[in-house]
DNA sequence: GGGTCAACCAAGCAAGCGCTAGTGTAAATG
DNA sequence: CATTTACACTAGCGCTTGCTTGGTTGACCC
């Protein structure tokens, strides 16, 4: 068994797991799917996961911390304006969620699946990055940017990104940054600038 | 096997199942234990339902049917301002995605588990329900209170109302109504009179 | 008072489930 | 060369799953 997630056999077959999650879902998909999608028998998976939750903990694993570190560096790329950093956290919400779609599905549609210590420790991650983003809403009703209560807007922002997983076309005519520009627009006073 | 939804058994072991399929998930929850929480010997559940699927679709029609009726009524009851519209249309989503949590849960969660029949007649009741909220929206875009596109802020709205579901307390300090009322202030710019 | 019918039960089948045990093998390591 | 390691295989155990079958019960009806 191989502990460390950072095994590239490994990583390939958490993504090819999080693709069969998003497909089927975590307890529909079997170990023998699992194993015929990566190309061995389905007893050989268990040299790689000690077990099957592993694989799905694998997956909301590697989507999060992508998460993360896409959102660190958008905000440490642009200026320090309430409304560039509302922008780019945004757009940076978007594009890993596009990028990323699959594990991130994953993570929304399965978290209850998790055992408690996978929990705990994957919840932690998803507090470090919302505490992000709730950081940027302060700024941005700092600024007078936005109008409402902190904890309140964070969360309907996020919900209104994270729903776009249910509706969003990838082939259709709007990039995900035109969508975070647009969802900016729809809940800033002022026109913003980026 | 009952196939009117109106027999007063089938609706009661409608709700019960709703509660339990919020608590472990539609896969997780057998027929078995469906059977004990409603008294009664896994078979004999085969006379209320055709299969397993029919009760998941049971679930979601209740729920989808009453949020239909809640929104229609609020919509009927209220002034025609673009306003007061976008207000009783908010806080009739909160109030029943309160009310009626588990079937609402139900039906965010686990509408991919419906085979195709279930899902094509089910997406037609919810159309009808997302074709009201875009009438608002059309309105409150009208009357500028609302920047942005229709489609676009209407999904971004709905989102944020359908995240609540995730992180919401109901023994907290936070009303539905006052929710839906935030979230108006959020998204209007000029002061919004109720 | 025979007939009807919804509601339930006891028993179990066939299929599928996660996972384990034991083995083979080719490449890396000392 | 001997040993270890990584990765895969075969075979199947023990259990649970959704659902079926055949039969019983008691309330209601002409």
């Amino acid at each position: 068994m191989n502990v460390m997630n950072a095994s590239p056999r490994r990583k390939e077959l958490t993504r090819l797991a999080a693709q069969l999650f998003v497909q089927e879902g975590f307890d529909r998909t079997t170990v023998r799917m699992l194993a015929q999608e990566m190309g061995i028998k389905s007893g050989s998976l268990f040299h790689h996961f000690r077990d099957k939750q592993e694989i799905l903990a694998a997956v909301i694993e590697e989507g999060t911390e992508n998460a993360l570190v896409i959102a660190k560096e958008a905000l440490s790329r642009c200026d320090s304006s309430a409304s560039s950093r509302l922008h780019a956290m945004a757009r940076a919400h978007l594009e890993t969620l596009l990028t990323d779609r699959n594990a991130h599905v994953v993570a929304l549609y399965e978290w209850r699946r998790l055992d408690s210590e996978a929990r705990a420790h994957l919840g932690h991650l998803r507090d470090a990055y919302e505490s992000l983003w709730e950081e940027v809403i302060d700024d941005a009703l700092a600024a007078g940017l936005v109008h409402g209560d902190r904890f309140l807007v964070s969360r309907f922002v996020m919900g209104a990104l994270n729903w776009t997983v249910r509706w969003y076309d990838p082939d259709g005519t709007r990039t995900p940054d035109e969508l975070a520009d647009e969802l900016v627009v729809m809940i800033t006073r002022s026109a913003s600038t980026r």
